[in-house]
DNA sequence: TTAACTATTTAGTCTACTTAAAAAATTAAA
DNA sequence: TTTAATTTTTTAAGTAGACTAAATAGTTAA
């Protein structure tokens, strides 16, 4: 067989087919961003792209599987994004610098990146129960960088040892995903601040001394 | 006009009238919980009363108005079983106790109730935009009666001056929702406790004295 | 018994996902 | 360049499910 001209001829076609993929991608993202996976019918995706529906399964054999390749892209950045924060930090940064550095990029991905983060994350909820269950996985890996991090605070001596780390992570994670609802870019915080602020309160505590 | 036969006629009729309505929102409550509000169709709900699916619209206009009235009962099962455990502590209690005794009625409900509770809280998402809406209002009612719990211990002294109350109620409250998506009854923490800890490391904090 | 009202069914419309076959466009070979 | 093969897009039809209007059945009041 000719590998050789077989080679030469995927590489070209992968450019063209690719692309198109692509711009089905960032259609597709930016509506469901928009309107929602149920909001957004696979002809307005076509339409978009001056397209007729029926083209788009050549690409993608159903909109589940167009959305769920969506949500794979946005977990993943968030997962580069919090990744690129706390590698930023000097070596000898403190525990809670770490989690907070983690805890800026977290929010930050979440609440400023583009259609695959925001699609990723507002529409998770509508999606078909097979592409959350798939987003669950990759959930799961981010999830274990920071058992990593928490693990470590506490093997150093800054969590306390009676903390339960499981519990502690979920906490954590779910506060910071809940700014989703309520942040506003008109707010008087930003989104760095809010980050600060959220894990000072589980860090220090908000009780007073007396009331403890 | 003869208001009296009215009346009378009103009231016969809405024992039984209501009793169907009622069906149909148990067979749509236990349907919807098990499988979605997208996974569920009208027809499916129909079935279980052996009725027809047309039938189903003489007694709500659509199926968002009927996901609607489930999300709205189930709603409120929240607020009245969070009120409950509050009311129920002696007049004397700390601050904590009272915040600990909401956030166990909060998860409590969340996690051991029926169907339209279980309902209104997994397929949150899954609704109609319009029904998250409304469902936003009945949040907000319940919200304000953290607010006001959270107002009184800062008042009190027990909280820090410098705690942001807004920041901090979210922050709670995403925590213990987040409590849905892990929460098993094999595990061996009760809900109560659950409940506790999450407040406690709140409350408390978690860094050992030398990291802060 | 009849008239009015209540409740349910039937039959069909509409929208949106999906599929299979046809057509068009592109690429490779002769 | 022409032909053949392959890729991509369109067309047209199929299917499922929400919804509607008209017909029918059942119930209550006079």
């Amino acid at each position: 067989m000719n590998t050789k001209i077989k080679v030469e001829k995927a590489k070209s076609e992968k450019t063209k087919v690719k692309k198109t993929k692509e711009n089905i991608l960032d259609a597709a993202a930016a509506l469901f961003s928009k309107h929602g996976y149920n909001g957004t019918a696979l002809r307005d995706i076509a339409d978009a792209l001056e397209m007729k529906a029926g083209s788009l399964y050549y690409h993608f054999d159903s909109k589940e599987q167009l959305v769920l390749e969506i949500l794979t892209i946005g977990l993943e950045n968030i997962i580069d994004t919090v990744i690129r924060r706390v590698e930023e930090l000097p070596e000898n940064s403190s525990s809670k610098e770490i989690l907070v550095a983690a805890a800026k990029g977290h929010l930050g991905a979440l609440l400023e990146k583009g259609d695959y983060t925001s699609t990723s994350i507002r529409n998770y909820g509508q999606m078909p129960v097979a592409v959350q269950k798939e987003g669950r996985i990759i959930r799961d890996r981010y999830e274990s960088m920071w058992r990593k991090w928490l693990v470590k605070a506490q093997e150093r001596g800054d969590i306390k040892a009676s903390v339960d780390l499981k519990i502690l992570r979920l906490s954590i994670l779910g506060a910071l995903n809940r700014t989703l609802a309520w942040y506003s870019k008109k707010g008087d915080l930003s989104i760095d601040e809010i980050a600060e602020i959220q894990v000072g309160f589980v860090w220090d505590g908000i009780a007073t001394d007396d009331a403890r």
